[in-house]
DNA sequence: TTAGGGTTAG
């Protein structure tokens, strides 16, 4: 009872003062522990018990075994299943099939699915296709939910809320909108959290109109389905309708949580509500919540982005925890954005606090480059290049991907790996070079000329789609944010090529048509 | 009286 409650330290109490411990105490103790996020405590009271000659249950294996992700603890306990001669057990196999996953060992959750051959339930299915999707093993799962579509049992809501996450994380809109059919097809629409799952989907696949018309119709909502409705209009740049959902889910009696001042706030920010920011931001502890690193970063954005340097200076000297290297970054980008930004005494401040705290991190160092630029000091801009190239940097997965009626293709910065590799690159020749006949960049500096003009994933991507002779709009997705340059780049591209493209960063969306880009925010 | 798979931000 006391587990079940969240009162673990009571529960453990009385644990303690049982004179006799029989396997159901232990197995309520160990799945206590795990039920409350104390993984450590459950596994090391399962030890205790081995050590107590206490022969383990199959419920306390399972108990041990959903906190685990760590492949060393997750093969003993395999062994320890195989010793008892406990293989068989369903539950328990399953719960094997999802530590593993999560220690991401997809080969030897591939292995034991073969063998459970005839016992796999729909568990087991969906533990496989939510493991691809944790190990970002995206077409993986998207294959082998096809392959459960022909050959497995019927797809049930777990199935379809994990597959349309996966779909909403690639903005894979034509899959995203088949699993929905297939979801209407097994009237499973009417589950909060598959609804939930569809607005997230459509939201980020580009159609906020499908998502609001889904979320419209859906019977209950949950924290979720509220949510991922606000932060979908954010990220859409749409801040009125994103707080107008707001304003409803509080009178239809919904509480807001962190989640939803994070979509709130991001709102006002590209919005330019600079008082209605604040405004939230205050209101937070009157819902009992405490500001996080995320909603102080919110609110140097909206500052940041307005131009109100001196006010966002005041307002992180009164942060009541230190600045992280997020709130840094935003700092930084906020001053590159705004024409006083160099000015500024606060980005060397933030350009020296980040390299300090993330000294590995290039994209600070691009940052601070450019910032560089911007004032003149070409002397510093060679000197972080090349602190740069000489540090241990870690390389960004900076990928650019694009879904096509033949499927999925991913780009990295200068990738030759393509079968197309060489008409690609010929288009984007081609592009390059009507850029500098038509935009004469004399007035743009080298450092800014070698970016814009460069082979990023996403150049590469659209060099793609240009090469196919469809002629539907383009829609392209990258993990990371999209750089100043290349957001210039796809503006000259938009008016070039005289067809719309859209690009969804890591952050929201950008519109190019005609040489210009909707939202004017760039990093 | 104990057990496995699901959705939201950054």
């Amino acid at each position: 009872m006391y587990a079940k409650c969240g009162a673990i330290d009571a529960a453990a109490k009385v644990f303690d003062h049982l004179h006799v411990k029989d396997q159901v105490s232990w197995n309520t103790m160990i799945s206590g522990f795990d039920q409350n996020g104390f993984s450590k405590q459950s596994l090391s009271s399962f030890c205790l018990m081995l050590r107590n000659d206490i022969q383990p249950s199959n419920y306390a294996i399972i108990s041990t075994l959903s906190s685990l992700s760590d492949i060393v603890m997750c093969r003993q306990v395999h062994n320890l299943v195989l010793k008892h001669g406990m293989s068989g057990d369903i539950v328990l196999e399953n719960a094997l099939l999802s530590s593993y996953a999560k220690s991401g060992e997809m080969d030897s959750c591939e292995c034991l699915f073969r063998k459970m051959a005839d016992r796999r339930n729909g568990v087991s299915w969906n533990s496989m296709i939510s493991g691809y999707i944790q190990n970002g093993l995206m077409q993986k799962a998207m294959d082998f939910v096809w392959f459960m579509i022909h050959n497995g049992p019927k797809m049930d809501g777990f199935t379809f809320a994990t597959v349309l996450s996966a779909c909403a994380s690639i903005a894979a809109l034509d899959s995203g909108m088949e699993i929905h059919a297939f979801g209407i097809r097994s009237h499973l629409e009417t589950d909060v959290v598959v609804g939930s799952a569809l607005v997230d989907m459509y939201g980020k696949s580009g159609r906020i109109d499908y998502a609001s018309r889904v979320f419209e119709s859906m019977n209950s909502r949950n924290e979720f389905s509220w949510n991922s409705m606000i932060s979908g209009y954010a990220r859409h740049g749409n801040g009125d309708k994103a707080l107008k959902v707001f304003r409803e889910m509080q009178q239809w009696g919904q509480e807001p949580d962190l989640v939803t001042f994070v979509g709130v706030l991001s709102a006002c920010s590209h919005a330019g509500l600079v008082e209605e920011g604040s405004k939230y931001f205050e209101s937070m502890k009157n819902h009992g919540l405490v500001p996080q690193m995320e909603h102080y970063s919110c609110m140097i954005d909206i500052l940041g982005r307005t131009g109100k340097l001196n006010e966002m200076e005041d307002f992180i000297k009164k942060m009541p925890v230190r600045p992280n290297n997020l709130i840094w970054r935003t700092v930084l980008v906020a001053c590159r954005r705004s024409k006083d930004g160099a000015k500024s005494g606060i980005w060397k401040q933030a350009s020296e606090m980040l390299l300090e705290l993330e000294p590995e991190n290039p994209v600070n160092y691009v940052l601070i480059s450019s910032m560089y630029a911007y004032r003149g000091r070409w002397e510093d801009v060679a000197k972080t290049r090349t602190a740069m190239r000489t540090l241990p940097v870690k390389k960004e997965a900076g990928r650019s991907w694009v879904t096509l009626h033949d499927g999925l293709h991913v780009f990295v910065a200068g990738d030759r790996s393509h079968p197309n590799t060489e008409e690609i690159y010929a288009k984007l020749h081609v592009l390059i070079q009507k850029i500098r006949d038509e935009f004469a960049l004399y007035d743009i500096d080298m450092e800014t000329k070698e970016e814009l003009l460069s082979y990023h994933s996403e150049k590469l991507a659209v060099a793609f789609v240009l090469t196919r002779s469809c002629r539907v709009p383009i829609r392209i997705m990258k993990n990371l944010r999209v750089c100043g340059d290349c957001h210039s780049a796809f503006c000259y591209i938009s008016k070039i090529v005289g067809r719309k493209i859209t690009l969804r960063d890591c952050n929201r969306f950008h519109h190019f048509e005609n040489g210009k880009c909707s939202c004017g925010d760039f990093w």
